[in-house]
DNA sequence: TTGAAAGCGCTAACAT
DNA sequence: ATGTTAGCGCTTTCAA
């Protein structure tokens, strides 16, 4: 069944039923209807790989995120997934690992299945221009920008908030409360990416309320998973460090540390409290509720493809959304202990 | 950069490129090194559109997944994503909501994208023969498989657990913990799929230890996600159903009934103990640590794809693995108080 | 407004 | 062991 088998059926030329097939503006309604009625009736489907092929390009996006089965990320791609799909594209998933670079990822994937652009997530914060280069498709950062890079702004796009001053913003809540001893779980103070952002927004608050920082309250995990935030705080606890709040960098490893802090007897929010960022569906169901602040992922991804698909379609300009977040008050927040 | 390029720089001929590329035998080994080392050099990637067109197939398996950002699924998926690509397979994913036929899904996406096979995640457990029709490409169901449904056994593949038998076993946990009382949190006792099979399991274990199954004690949920598990268990407790301990079909249930419970000022397990299905990452940092029975969500994934590219390559014959679970004992069972 | 024909990049006969 | 070549199904000039 191919456009050949539809072309004959109604005896026009297969040039006509393509026209047909891609809305051409000059086809006579007549053929453009005869045409119509032979697809339906022979349940003729394109074949894309083969309109792939001519146009050299595919209608499919790809999506490379870093950080495998991030709850956080779940529901951005749920949104990515629905919004590509209104506009006619598919979406090519691809997990990549901590250690792998995700721009190679996504050259090397934008090439093979000649995609038409890329959403980047969970990716880091410092592109070369030099890197970026390799990349022959748009590309939209999606939770994340390049802070650290020196890309120029009109070379890619960005849908994020800004995770220094939500950093801020969290570390501001548990000063706001009383406590002065707020110790930080994050994978890395110089990762060049979320992590090192959300910590200078912790060092912000910190010194905008006169509070010195005191590096024994910092634990540096390594890596983005529960088990690591789990023996992190551990260790944190472990060691002796003094505190009474605890801010945690994503709301997966929070509730990982709260875990920790309950298996070594100490109760949040009586003897610690303890904050975060996402708003992953997981943490209203902690106990008690996880007080974050929730990051508008539906938005988020909804833009990303928006965003992609206007470059792509219309030339349109790249553009940098900043969304706000909302501040969820659980019940992990309290003031700390008079003693 | 086609294979023609490639085959210029080396002074051989596109299919000499073409065996190497796809490692046909016949290559002399000095022209297959020039040829790698050529391909590397420029940096070819083989265009995917083409290699379909040829082969008037892609080389993608569908995989359609019912209920969006169950973190169960995501495990599974990243397993399926990953040994997907060993074979030279990519994925596409597409989530469907509830109320959606993932059959009908299936076969238009494996028609218009011209998949190679499907793999059904979270699907339904009555498909009839004529259903299947509209199928062109072998299917196996992943989680699940046929048990209500007149298939026939060589018709589909399936790896799954024996849900019924999972489900008696967690059951069987609490009756032998001293439990009489026991409530169940599940979808339907009706849906023919894995909540209705889960509840026999349910009643069975009651049975075998001559319990009366008590319909006060079961609470439908009729969603499939947290916020109605969370309901659900509110409304059990406060019509003031009279039980010790809470079997739930799902972790991430489970643990939505858990913050119910806590909301009501139940105390788990001292005041009900809480048992489910599933194993995920989440349940092993809830507080106390959810005791649950573990499904293999990586070898299921694996295995998933594994037979499925049998199918695909070699003609190989449907089959129907069956998993064990295993019972991780965290701290949510306990014997029930006396009073 | 329509048709003929030239590819898109690749694989797989078939030929050497 | 390697090269030549005919398509795969479609879109898009170019001509009519």
């Amino acid at each position: 069944m191919t456009i050949k088998d539809v072309a004959a059926k109604c005896g026009v030329s297969v040039s006509t039923v393509s026209r047909v097939l891609n809305n051409h503006p000059d086809v006579s309604k007549a053929v453009r209807e005869k045409v119509m009625a032979a697809v339906e009736e022979l349940h003729y489907i394109p074949n894309n790989s083969a309109r792939d092929l001519v146009k050299s390009q595919t209608s499919t996006i790809g999506v490379v995120v870093r950080g495998v089965g991030n709850p956080f990320f779940a529901s951005i791609i749920t949104a990515v997934e629905s919004e590509a799909e209104k506009h006619g594209y598919s979406i090519i998933l691809n997990h990549i690992k901590s250690g792998e670079d995700e721009l190679t990822a996504g050259a090397e994937m934008a090439r093979s299945k000649r995609l038409k652009g890329l959403i980047l997530m969970g990716g880091c914060y410092d592109y070369s221009p030099e890197q970026v280069a390799s990349l022959d498709v748009p590309f939209v950062c999606c939770t994340f920008t390049n802070t650290f890079g020196n890309l120029g702004k009109d070379s890619f796009s960005s849908v994020s908030v800004n995770d220094r001053d939500v950093a801020k913003c969290a570390v501001d809540h548990l000063i706001a409360n009383g406590h002065k001893k707020i110790a930080i779980i994050l994978d890395s103070i110089c990762d060049r990416s979320i992590s090192e952002l959300r910590y200078k927004g912790y060092l912000e608050a910190l010194k905008s309320s006169g509070i010195n920082p005191d590096y024994d309250l910092v634990e540096e995990i390594q890596f983005f998973d529960m088990r690591s935030a789990y023996e992190g705080t551990l260790r944190l606890i472990d060691r002796g460090a003094d505190f009474t709040a605890l801010f945690v960098i994503a709301d997966s490893l929070a509730l990982a540390a709260m875990k920790a802090l309950s298996d070594r007897g100490r109760r949040v929010p009586e003897d610690c409290s303890v904050i975060s960022i996402d708003g992953i569906d997981m943490s209203l169901y902690s106990i008690p509720t996880l007080t974050t602040l929730i990051q508008p992922t539906e938005d988020m991804g909804r833009d990303a493809v928006r965003t992609l698909v206007s470059v792509i379609e219309e030339g349109g300009k790249h553009v940098h959304l900043r969304y706000d977040t909302t501040l969820r008050e659980g019940g992990t927040v309290a003031p700390p202990k008079k003693n």
